[in-house]
DNA sequence: ATTAGCTATGAAAACGGTTTTAGTACCTAG
DNA sequence: CTAGGTACTAAAACCGTTTTCATAGCTAAT
């Protein structure tokens, strides 16, 4: 079984046996780790055009302990949200000559364990996590030989500094006291699975904001629902059964808000003319909906820097205009669209 | 300057000194590649848990030339559309115990370069590149020495059995025709930058279609745009300014006719009973668009596939239930939804 | 009893680099 | 004429594995 990919590559002992020096020397060259003469260098230099001789990373790897690799673990490359993460990461990287090797927990303890072990193999310099499905003391085990690396979106006590994350509650809070602003008395809320952290961090901003505002909190008003459009589309369709006169509704992300517009409009009720609505998120879709949704926006791009900036420190990288500087909790900001209305 | 991360890994040595047997002996146990005896297994498999060891990733790659590891350069990491080939690519390796390393080309010529350069250093066993920026000349020449690798999104020639793309002139086509069994006649059809590819392809499926169905084409009814929802806003306002009688709009991709979509809506003409709309991609927003639009789709997820069956076939992996027949050209499928509408 | 063929093991040579050590040759100054 | 720099190069050690080859101790067949 051979590897076609490397099988003619030139290694550091033809450039040296061709330019009429030691490997040493070819080394220092490269590296500009020592005293060579310009001729030398001049030598050296054509030899490694004319080869196009590069230097086998993993033999770099192995002698300087150093593989130039940040490893990124997040539920689903695929999904948008985790997509801005993984896009603020490589940007930063990027800049400091590494790379990224990217793999996926899909929500499931054990992925996520299996991921990590792959990392922690040597293939990367730092690790940054985004787990969902392990416990506090999973996660706490499992990362204890890890450094450096980075918890993202997930605030685990123990792990403070480490750790770049959003206040959801806040978020939460912001959607909730944004329409009782507008007038809302009768508000519902579509939140995420109760099992995640953040949808109950969502649901208590949401809780907080409805009781400092001196409204009464009701259950009625809350259903729980899975973060997808269907189940918000559900949701919306139970909600509007109990008859309470509900003329706002606070979802959890974007993709259950738009269930919710679809299943609205079903009920010929207008958007935002007899009920508002808020998602979360901010996604892409928010402004390509009809109207356009009024949103929570989460600063991805910026956590995604802020957490490889945590682990580029940790290596001791300063070659860029990097932030040295890491702020570590995030707000969420207001997206004011269409999709909200003073209530009349 | 030290690395936190593999700083008290334990190495075979440690093992084999622990065990009380030879570094090779540990290696048989490990990967079962040669007798050992029921005792000795047990000695060393009870120190391996002990010292939870795990061999080094880059010794093991340096020693037998497989990093394992699969190298994927796209446009953007970031955008819907190469995520979802990136996904695709992601599930299958990942069956294979391989990992992903995932760069940026940016959709510039140097920055593609660079990307395959960074992984031709050993980093990984195999390449997926997606390359808009660079010439087929170009690609010829970085490539050259490129192998097992693979081409996604882009037909060239000389590669062919290399290449896994799909025929976007039968898209192009397919739209077109679509609007015209509804009784369209006069299309406007608005393109993507026609430097790149995909847009030219997409462009002469539409003409096809209009000229076969005995149709008379007219540059009128074209303008050229950006892939942007901003640019399917600008051209659809300018196609209304010609005063044409357009009944149907083929965009060129999905963000595009969410711009148009805006646009039309701002002139007060209802879709589809004024004008019909058709995007192309069917990226997640479109389903989601009011009325959610009918679309060109590309299996994304298939071609991902397709394009990782290409190289892990390549290096004779064949552990799991793949499919080792890879199909290399993929056909676009419509998407029915509600933004088209019979022709009174 | 000798030989052939196992099994279980270990020593050592790769793999392709970096880094350290130990020169060597050529000056210059005492 | 020699001691001590300077400016370089060569050789060796090492990184953590896998793999080849050698060997010792068996058993079974001639």
């Amino acid at each position: 079984m051979e590897t076609f990919l490397q099988t003619n590559m030139s290694t550091i002992k033809e450039v040296s046996r061709l330019a009429g020096v030691s490997i040493s020397t070819v080394s220092r060259v490269l590296n500009e780790s020592g005293p060579v003469s310009e001729d030398t260098k001049e030598k050296v230099m054509s030899v490694v055009d004319q080869l196009d001789y590069k230097p086998n990373a993993m033999a770099q790897a192995l002698v300087t302990n150093r593989s130039n690799g940040i490893g990124v673990i997040v539920n689903e490359i695929s999904s948008p949200f985790y997509n801005g993460i993984i896009s603020g990461i490589e940007r930063t990287i990027e800049s400091e000559d590494m790379h990224l090797v990217v793999s996926s927990g899909h929500n499931q303890r054990e992925s996520e364990k299996e991921a990590l072990e792959f990392l922690k193999k040597g293939r990367s310099d730092g690790i940054i996590v985004q787990f969902d499905a392990c416990s506090d003391f999973d996660f706490l085990d499992w990362t204890k030989d890890c450094q450096p690396f980075a918890v993202v979106g997930r605030f685990i006590p123990e792990l403070a500094e480490s750790c770049v994350y959003i206040d959801n509650q806040l978020g939460g809070q912001m959607a909730t006291d944004y329409l009782i602003s507008k007038g809302h008395k009768n508000i519902a809320h579509i939140s995420g699975p109760l099992g995640m952290q953040d949808s109950r961090n969502r649901l208590q901003g949401y809780q907080t904001a409805i009781r400092n505002s001196g409204l009464t909190l009701n259950d009625n008003y809350l259903v729980e629902s899975d973060f997808m459009e269907s189940g918000g589309y559900r949701a919306t369709k139970r909600l509007l059964e109990r008859n309470l006169n509900i003329t706002a509704i606070f979802a959890a992300n974007d993709q259950m808000a738009a269930g919710a517009l679809k299943a609205l409009r079903e009920e010929n009720l207008s958007v935002p003319d007899d009920v508002s609505l808020i998602g979360y998120d901010d996604v892409m879709l928010a402004q390509y909906l009809y109207p356009s949704l009024t949103s929570i926006r989460q600063p991805l791009l910026e956590m995604g820097k802020a957490a490889a900036n945590l682990v580029l420190n940790a290596l001791g990288k300063n070659s860029g205009n990097r932030d040295t500087e890491v702020k570590n909790k995030f707000k969420p900001v207001l997206v004011e669209r269409e999709s909200v209305a003073t209530l009349k």
